[in-house]
RNA sequence: GCGGGAGUAGCUCAGUGGUAGAGCGCGACCUUGCCAAGGUCGAAGUCGCGAGUUCGACCCUCGUCUCCCGCUCCA
């Protein structure tokens, strides 16, 4: 099994047209990414692949498209105002950045580097994961109305919208309203290509339960995210499962199970090879109680003197009033391109040992699932008819013509950007009006009579 | 912000104190026709930016910018 690194990807994503690096031609910009011609496709399938799952497969989704940014208190009340600020120091000694609040103090009450023990470090300053902007014409100075934030995560545009969604659609629990859209964090430290970016784009499901479901239904999530990974391509012996400890879990959640991915093989002999591709967090029914102005139980610390609406749930069978819990799976479509690409890479050496590339994309992702090459192109009807069958292709699948260069060459590079099928045309297709459809991942090839070409390919196609 | 590395053609890189090269790629044409074929021609770089040293700098010095890696982040 080959094990690509990421520079591997990062090379090939370059040099083909996955991903670009962003403003580049001004000396770009740290950890930020554009997604070229091919990668623009694939991110686009990962997308319609989790859509199609969710929200049109199954009848308890409905979708949701929030805003990015938001008023100021939808933050404010999630706890990202106060839990994404982290007091950040320096290591005089060992270099080291870290966070104070995490670090362990002497006797004398100076904190301690917890990479190399030295009590010399900087005065802590403040550092909030959110990006922050100003709305309207005067700045934020002048005006602390003004101060608005990039949101951090999507999700909480869904809570903000439960009582919507609730009313409109009708639904009751359980029930779920998935969304896709950018987050932006100001990370400490991004980088690793497209892995870790202060812009990423997130696929998340909120998923509302009663609370003595919670448990089961977080599992039974944990289940279908398995085969939904699974049928994007991506191996099993390539993922994980990590459950967090205690002390790791976000302030909202009660249990989170990671799928971890090997991204970085290089660094098996660290032990760090793994890392999340998503998260699987049972929330309970904290954000939906620090959203409601006048939560139905005794805690009377959790009255909200902003919002105007109470997101707590009627059950008319029982006639009780709750906060639902919420099940969150949360995944990146970043890092999901990122481990779709790096579990289809595959190296095959030719008879002439040269080493070719093939990146074996499930066909529902590739970026083209077709090629029309024509076998000579000093043949005017050879082109001719090339030309128009792609164009005929088209119409049902994202298909491609090229003839620039020897069949060969034009196969490797179709199998580079993980094209599944390339169909031929030959001197003999003038005559036998059919053509030959080769397979990416077997090199088989297939005479297919004209008139069945789109049918064959779609049923191939899945 | 701190430490380390690096900026020369689209990509990968070579290079010498005297004002730039290779391979691949790209474009055109000829030839070939089933797994990166051969040939001819061609486009393309103010050698990151600025200053200094020098008769002269891509090469030396200083400054500056940018990117990459690491610095506990969680999609």
């Amino acid at each position: 099994m080959s094990a690509p690194n990421i520079e591997t990807i990062v090379s090939l994503a370059k040099r083909r047209g996955f991903v670009y690096p962003a403003s580049e031609i001004y000396g770009g910009l740290g950890s930020s990414w554009d997604y070229g011609p091919l990668g623009v496709e694939i991110a686009n399938n990962i997308k319609k692949s989790w859509w199609n799952w969710l929200v049109y497969e199954r009848d308890d989704i409905e979708g949701l498209d929030s805003s990015i940014i938001q008023n100021r208190n939808v933050w404010k009340y999630s706890g990202h105002e106060t839990t994404f600020s982290d007091p950040l120091v320096d290591c005089r000694e060992c270099k080291s950045r870290l966070r104070q609040d995490k670090l362990d103090q002497d006797d004398d009450g100076k904190f301690i580097c917890s990479n190399c023990g030295s009590t010399d470090l900087t005065d802590p300053r403040p550092f909030n994961l959110m990006f922050r902007t100003t709305i309207g014409a005067v700045s934020a100075d002048d005006d602390p109305m003004a101060l608005a934030y990039l949101r951090p995560e999507t999700a909480q545009g869904i809570f903000t919208n439960f009582g919507n969604v609730l009313n409109t659609s009708r639904r009751k629990l359980p029930f779920g309203i998935a969304q896709i859209g950018k987050a932006f964090r100001n990370e400490v430290t991004p980088g690793n290509f497209i892995f870790r970016t202060r812009e990423f784009e997130q696929m998340e499901l909120e998923y509302f339960v009663r609370p003595e479901d919670a448990q089961r239904i977080h599992q039974e999530w944990i289940d279908a995210y398995g085969e939904w990974v699974d049928s994007l391509g991506i191996s099993r012996n390539n993922i994980k499962h990590y459950e967090q400890s205690k002390a790791e879990l976000a302030h909202y959640a009660d249990r989170t199970v990671d799928f971890l991915y090997r991204f970085f093989p290089e660094r098996e002999e660290e032990g760090k090879q793994w890392d999340e591709l998503l998260g699987i967090a049972n929330r309970t029914d904290y954000d939906l109680r620090v959203h409601s102005k006048k939560p139905e139980d005794a805690d009377g610390k959790r009255i909200n003197p902003d919002s105007t609406d109470d997101l707590s749930y009627f059950d008319p069978q029982t006639n009780e009033r709750f906060y639902p819990y919420v099940i969150e799976p949360s995944v990146g479509v970043n890092r999901t391109l990122l481990a779709v690409m790096m579990d289809a890479y595959e190296e095959r050496t030719n008879d002439k040992g040269e080493v070719r590339v093939i990146m074996k994309f499930k066909p529902e992702l590739a970026p083209i699932k077709v090629a029309v090459l024509p076998l000579a192109k000093n043949k005017p009807e050879i082109v001719e008819l090339a030309k128009s069958l792609r164009k005929d292709l088209q119409r049902s699948m994202r298909a491609v013509y090229d003839d620039t260069g020897g069949i060969g060459k034009l196969y490797a590079r179709q199998d580079e950007i993980g094209t599944p099928f390339c169909v031929t045309v030959d001197h003999e297709s003038l005559e036998d009006n059919a053509v030959t459809v080769r397979d990416r991942d077997t090199w088989e090839q297939q005479r297919v009579n004209l008139e069945g070409l789109r049918e064959n390919l779609q049923k191939r196609l899945g």
